[in-house]
DNA sequence: TCCAGAGATGAATCCACCC
DNA sequence: GGGGTGGATTCATCTCTGG
């Protein structure tokens, strides 16, 4: 319920001894840069250092600052460090030396989507968050998350014994029947966690660099405390864990050594405001519009699958005259010249010159009227594979029929 | 291309310097246990110790093997070394000691879903790689991925320029409307990589602990190397790597200090089995070796594979009087009449009295000729979609020509 | 040759607006 | 209003150039 202005250092110094049930930093990375950022319009520009004159240095800074937060950590509580690649090995090192080896818990990764740029190498999409206790005796509450899709939930209620040569196998009544066993939850949270990255858009940004989106924080509090516990982030930063930890009913400690993200801070708490990721509750799977066999067929003409276009499923990589080739293909219960209406339509506003049908019904009227027709909208029909073989194999009886009435 | 039992800080000795692409490494893990598994069958045991004194001799262990890596690697080439959660940054550390922390590359996380344990905490399923180059010039081929679902592909097939505030917006021309940038290529590969762990039922599974699978490391050796590069895995347990290496014509070379794990290591080169995953499009145990555009055809024509070196490349699923329809898909560098000899070759014998054959490959005599050749042989010849849209694109080219000419 | 700073990158996804 | 589509904005970036 405090936000303090100042280093972290001298102020934890003014806390209780074993008074904290979570903490959770963000200390500067390492990065040798300084982080900058302006407000979107432009009113205000916030920065902070992260530069330093070696390893040893920054090291130095940390490690005394892990020894303040393991001396305020409440027997029960735990800590969580954020980290990105540059120098995570480093501080996991500090971490096994302040708290043990032995208090390590997890490695978590917090993995998202982000937009590319060129890079020789892979695209990093990962930060690391390491999740220390004060002791074994740590609190914590295990969430429970849908079983993914490919899970066969019959099997995981089956019961499980170990056999003669200790395997583990399902328990089977004298008949041989697999005995079904007690209701399961669903599958425990597991130390990798998809959430999405601060969308550029979205309401949540503050202008602060380096901002968390609250639906991370949120969770980290939420398995390692309950309602009235205290949480303290000692590079608070534009206050995203605080937020976090007022909407979910806990106590908080924030510092900052820098003036303006203290004032920011009180700003957001006073008018939390917090961005439900759209993805996260419908789920990637609501934002496939395209069956596995239109993506199946657009793989094979060398098309990227658009997933939000009602008139158009893909586009082909190569394009013509600087102009996209817009692909569909013909859905069930769909006639040729239905396609055909909603791929001119939406391709119309594409500025596309060409475009490419893809027929996977077998209609009455022949193929030799439709091709000609649609050509002069230079829109190219192909027939889907098995389209072609069923017109085939039945010329082929016919033409057998033929033969043999001759 | 040779498989050596004894211990890899011996056997490296006789390496040449410089003379390896691509190092993949999964030492023992320090998990201070023994590990072992029986086969199914419970005919064999294998294991290995992973016990030591101390974690300093566990370091000074791996750290001379890793100085004989360095030596033997060619200035482009790349190392990958596996760890799990409990000794991973002091791993790194080592890395950074004998790689120097500016060959740094990448943090790979292998993400897998597992069953659950009722472990307190977070259910850990998560490994991580390691991956260092020995300079900046390292070798590196960028795999492109699908896009997210939500991506707005309509927009980012436009070009873009900076405004006055230096903020970047999209293009247009004098009449307001947008101008269209180079063709999209997709989303390179992050460094989080979602491959299922291996099924405990799998076939690919051959009771050696500590398994990994195969499409793990063909996705490394893809990055790194190029076909006829030579791979390296000092701790080659039970063969995956040296099985990966070979399904993608690298050279290798495998050392373990167990004779065991090199029997069955040679025993897996004879007969590379990979597990079939519901998960993944790809990998599938009876596409091995084919290419990916062999794979989408005979997924989309609706064909069962066979197992290559014969002139038929599948069996549709349905089929002609009783008997099968063979199908062959035209290879690069191979006439269509060629393809169609070694197709009517095999089908013969197959009793086949339909056959599809898929060309692939534009060539210079017209379709239509073909066409009433290859009928006659109940052949029916199709055109995989990109030929039908470069011909379709070729023609209009040539047909805007004439226009222009009149 | 090294470092700093300018310039190019490019997909993700929320938001706003439109019927 | 609500479903769909066009737009905006970003970089714990990445690469390249010049002194």
């Amino acid at each position: 319920m405090s936000v303090i202005t100042g280093d972290c250092y001298e102020k934890m110094k003014g806390l209780s001894s074993e008074s904290v049930d979570l903490i959770y930093l963000d200390p500067p990375f390492f990065t040798q840069k300084t982080h900058t950022l302006k407000t979107r319009d432009n009113t205000k520009e916030f920065s902070f250092e992260d530069t330093w004159d070696s390893l040893q240095d920054y090291l130095k800074f940390i490690k005394v600052r892990l020894e303040e937060c393991y001396r305020v950590l409440k027997p029960t509580g735990s800590i969580f460090l954020h980290c990105d690649k540059t120098a995570s090995h480093y501080l996991r090192v500090l971490l096994d030396e302040v708290f043990d080896m032995s208090n390590f818990r997890s490695e978590i990764i917090w993995s998202y989507k982000r937009w590319s740029n060129s890079k020789k190498g892979l695209l990093s999409s990962h930060q690391t968050i390491y999740f220390y206790s004060k002791t074994d005796d740590f609190k914590f509450n295990t969430i429970y998350t849908d079983y993914s899709p490919t899970t066969n939930i019959d099997q995981i209620l089956q019961e499980r014994v170990r056999d003669e040569n200790g395997k583990s196998v399902y328990k089977r009544n004298d008949d041989g029947e697999v005995i079904l066993g007690k209701e399961k939850k669903g599958v425990p949270l597991t130390d990798v966690w998809n959430i999405p990255y601060l969308n550029p858009k979205a309401k949540e940004r503050t202008g602060y660099p380096t901002q968390k989106p609250i639906l991370l924080l949120e969770q980290i509090i939420k398995i390692t405390t309950d309602e009235g516990d205290v949480v303290l982030d000692p590079f608070c930063g534009s206050g995203t864990t605080l937020v976090a930890a007022k909407i979910l009913n806990r106590k908080f400690i924030g510092i900052d050594a820098s003036s303006d993200a203290i004032t920011l801070t009180n700003e957001r708490l006073e008018q939390p405001i917090k961005t439900e990721s759209l993805l996260l509750q419908k789920g990637e799977e609501k934002y496939i519009g395209r069956t596995d066999e239109e993506i199946s067929i657009l793989k094979s003409i060398d098309a990227i699958p658009v997933q939000r276009n009602s008139g158009i499923d893909g586009f082909l990589k190569v394009n013509y005259l600087g102009k996209p080739i817009s692909v569909r293909i013909q859905k069930q219960n769909e006639t040729l010249l239905e396609a055909r209406q909603k791929l001119l339509k939406s391709s119309k506003t594409k500025g596309c010159m060409l475009m490419v049908l893809v027929r996977t019904q077998v209609e009455e009227h022949s193929l030799f009227e439709i091709d000609n027709d649609f050509n002069k909208e230079n829109l190219l029909v192909l027939d889907a594979f098995d389209v072609s073989i069923k017109l085939w194999m039945n010329n082929f009886i016919d033409s057998l029929g033929d033969v043999s009435s001759k």
